[in-house]
DNA sequence: TTAAATATATCGGTAATCCGATATTTTTTC
DNA sequence: GAAAAAATATCGGATTACCGATATATTTAA
């Protein structure tokens, strides 16, 4: 349980990240740095957008700033379903951990 | 990504699941089922339960019902503070995906 | 009190996640 | 335009999560 013992969301949360506005991968990083507290290493970063744009969720401009494809959108819509439903009672968590 | 793209987050949702109400191995297997549309098997989840005891996370009574020890409550508070930073912006989340 | 159904438990294998180390490319600064 | 800094990329390895198969125990029904 290193972060939330939920290791294997950071394409989730990436896909959610980029949902509104497209980054470079570095700013990425930056954002994600400021929600968990911790930055992901390049080797962690990376891949993990390679694997995006190899699933045709994510695209890359010619300046390197990546954004969802209309597939990517899609998908992250249907994994926030599935996500909201889970944690339908997140407001009681928000109450819980304060 | 089989669910969200969350692979990982099994051990963080019994916790949560239990927070308020104790509960046998059954029972949790059947409220993941009803917040994630799939059931876990016997394998998935009695695992996952019994690495949770090993770390004094939860307790087992004589009826098996488990709960949260109170080193539980407190690393589940931590984690939900987590999730929650991570993320703050939940609610739009809910529009997003309807 | 048997028989059937349900619940609990363990093990091994597969796949996925993540990261450290390293190398290359791009941008910035001077 | 050269040097330094920042960003991007790849690879291999260690760990972890999960599940299918299987076995045992417990509860329920008859």
């Amino acid at each position: 349980m290193t972060h939330c013992g939920m290791k294997g969301y950071l394409s989730f949360l990436i896909m959610w990240i980029l949902h509104n506005k497209s980054m470079k991968g570095a700013e990425i990083a930056r954002e994600i740095e400021k929600r968990k507290g911790k930055k992901p290493s390049p080797g962690t970063i990376y891949p993990a957008l390679k694997d995006l744009k190899t699933r045709g969720l994510v695209t890359v401009d010619e300046h390197k700033k990546y954004s969802l494809t209309d597939e990517g959108k899609e998908k992250l819509r249907s994994a926030c379903r599935s996500f909201c439903k889970t944690f339908y009672d997140v407001e009681e968590m928000f109450k819980f951990c304060r």
